[in-house]
DNA sequence: AGAGATATCTGACTAAAGTCAGGCATTATG
DNA sequence: CATAATGCCTGACTTTAGTCAGATATCTCT
C-alpha cells in the first residue's frame, strides 16, 4: 500500500463529502429535522419494520419511537402491529406522506442532475461513480427474474449488442443472429434473469426454452463497471437452477472468441466445448453443460 | 439526461456515504466534539484567518468563538490579531495541537487504508475514485514549478515512462531517449511544473535550456484521470510562460504520432510541425513555435 | 401456565449544535 | 473627524440528537 494511496482516497473523500453532503443536507429544506426525514425515506424505500429502520439508521429505540409519533402527529406515517408478531410495528406512509416522500426524491434527483450538468464529462464520471459504487457495495448486488421486455432487461440487452458491436470486428446485426423469442425465455419454457445493484440493473442472462429437456444460455452480460465482482458467476448459477426448476436436463450456449471472459468462464464452471449446433454467423464455439 | 442516470448518481452516494461518513465520524473517538475536531483540522490544513475557517465549515460566527475559545483552552491553539487588520484573527496550533492534529490525520490514513485493503480490485478503484475527484474538483488542480528530481516529479516520470512503454509498439527504453539532464531542467536554464490535485500529483512538463534562446519541451504527462479537463494544455501555458521569463524565444519539441492527443494539442496552440533536430529513436514528429 | 426473552414505548435526563441580539474594537469612507 | 461598516466576541436562548432506566405488551419454550 503505497503512501500516495492513501492521499488518493483522501482527496476522493473530500471531494465527495462536499457534493455527496450536500445531496444529505437536501434532507432539510422541508422543515423537518434530518432524524425525522432519514426515517420518512427510510419507510418510503420499503422499509416497513420499525426494528429494521432503527438497524438501518442505527437509532437507539428511543429516539426512533420519539421521531415515529412526531411523523404520526405530522399526519405523514401510520403504524400498526406486525400481524405475525404484536410486539413488532410496521409503519406505513399515509397518502400525505407519500406526496412528502415524493418531493424528498425529487429533490434528490433534482441535486443529482444538477451536479451531472454541471460536470464536464458527465458520462464518464457515471461511469467511474457506477465502478466505486459497484465495489465499495458489491455485496448488494441482487439476481432476480423478470420479463425479458421489461424496460431494465430492455437496458441490459441494447448494452449487450452496442458491446458486441464493438467487439466484434465486422460489427453486429441483431436481425442477423438467431435471436430467440422473449416468450421462449419465460416460465414455463424459460426465464430471464437480472443483476440489479440499488435499483439499477448491471447485468442479464437469458435461458430459453423450446419445451423439451435441452435449454440455451443466450444473452449474458455484464456492465463493465460491475466485472471482476462475480456478477457472472451468479447469473450462470441462477440460470442453471432455473434450469433445473423447469425440468430442463442439458444447456447449450454459443459464444465468439472475441469475448474472451464469457469463454474463460464456461471452462471454469464446467462447460465442455462440443460442434456447431446452429447456423448463426456469429458464433465460433459452441458449449454444453449436463444439469 | 436519461432517468437511469440520478438512479446511477444516487446509488453513488448511497454508497459512498456509508464509507466517507465513517471516515468523518473518525474525527470523533479522541474525546472531542466534531465541530472542534473540525476547527482543529481546517487549522491543520493550512487555513490560518477565523473568517476563512469559518466560511469553510459554514459556522456561525458565535459558534465559531465558542470554538475556538474551546481549542485554546485546551492549549491546542493560539489566536493573534492579523497583523494587517487587527479586527480580524488568526489562528495557529501550538506544538499540542499540532500532535494532536497529527493524531487525527493517523486516524484518516488508517481509515483509508482499511477500506483499500477490503476493497477487491483497490488498484482499479483508486483509478475510478481518481476520476470522481478530479472531474468534481476539477478547479482544484494547481500548476507549480518544482525540482525534477523531487519525489512528485519522480512519480510522474516513472508513470509517464511506463505510458510510453505500453503506447509504443516495440516499448520504450529511457537509456536510448536523449533524457535531458535533471540541471538542465532547473532555473536558469529550464524549469520543470507539475500539476497537483489535493497533494497528488497528477501531470507534469519539463521545460529543457542549454543556455541559448532554443528550449525543449519535454516530457509532458497527465495522469489518464485527469484528461480532457485541460491540465495539458495548462501545463503547456505554464512552460511557455516559463520559457519567456527565462528569455527562450524558440521552443521546440520531437513526439511520436502513437500519442494522438498530445500531437492534437500541438497543433491547436500554434506549433508548427518541422523537420527533424535530433536522432532519438522514438519521435517521428517534430514541432516548433516562437515566443 | 410460568419464566424468560423480545420489541417498543415513556420519562427524565445530557451534550452538541445552532440562533440571535447586542457589544466592542478597528477600519473604511465621505 | 464623524459615521458607517466590518470582524469577532458574549450572553441567553432553542432545537436536535442521543442516552438510560424502567414500564408494558407479547412471544417462545418448557
Amino acid at each position: 500500500m503505497d503512501s500516495l494511496a492513501t492521499a488518493r482516497f483522501r482527496r476522493f473523500a473530500r471531494a465527495v463529502t462536499a457534493e455527496v453532503g450536500a445531496l444529505d443536507t437536501s434532507f432539510l429544506g422541508r422543515g423537518r429535522p434530518l432524524g425525522a426525514a432519514r426515517v420518512l425515506n427510510a419507510i418510503g424505500a420499503g422499509r416497513a419494520e420499525v426494528g429494521e429502520i432503527r438497524a438501518y439508521l442505527g437509532l437507539d429505540s428511543g429516539l426512533m419511537s420519539r421521531l415515529l409519533r412526531g411523523l404520526e402527529e405530522e399526519g405523514l406515517v401510520t403504524t400498526a402491529p406486525h400481524p405475525a408478531d404484536a410486539r413488532r410495528r410496521v409503519a406505513s406512509l399515509t397518502e400525505a406522506g407519500r406526496r412528502e416522500f415524493e418531493a424528498y426524491e425529487a429533490l434528490s434527483d433534482a441535486r443529482a442532475v444538477a451536479l451531472l450538468e454541471r460536470a464536464s464529462h458527465a458520462d464518464d464520471l457515471l461511469r467511474a461513480m457506477d465502478r466505486v459504487a459497484l465495489v465499495l457495495g458489491q455485496e448488494a448486488i441482487a439476481i432476480q427474474e423478470t420479463d425479458p421486455t421489461s424496460e431494465p432487461a430492455r437496458a441490459c440487452l441494447a448494452a449487450y449488442y452496442a458491446e458486441l458491436a464493438a467487439r466484434f470486428a465486422g460489427g453486429f446485426d441483431v436481425a442477423l443472429s438467431c435471436d430467440p423469442e422473449a416468450v421462449d425465455m419465460v416460465r414455463p419454457r424459460g426465464a430471464f434473469l437480472i443483476a440489479v445493484a440499488d435499483g439499477v440493473p448491471v447485468g442479464c442472462v437469458g435461458l430459453t426454452g423450446r419445451g423439451g429437456p435441452v435449454a440455451e444460455i443466450k444473452r449474458l452480460w455484464v456492465d463493465p463497471a460491475a466485472r471482476g465482482l462475480g456478477v457472472a458467476k451468479r447469473l450462470m448459477q441462477a440460470a442453471e437452477s432455473a434450469a433445473r426448476d423447469l425440468g430442463i436436463r442439458t444447456l447449450r450456449l454459443d459464444t465468439n472468441s472475441a469475448l474472451s471472459e464469457a469463454m474463460a468462464l464456461y471452462r471454469r464452471s464446467g462447460w465442455v466445448e462440443i460442434d456447431r449446433f446452429n447456423d448463426d454467423p456469429y458464433p465460433d464455439h459452441f458449449f454444453e453443460k449436463a444439469l
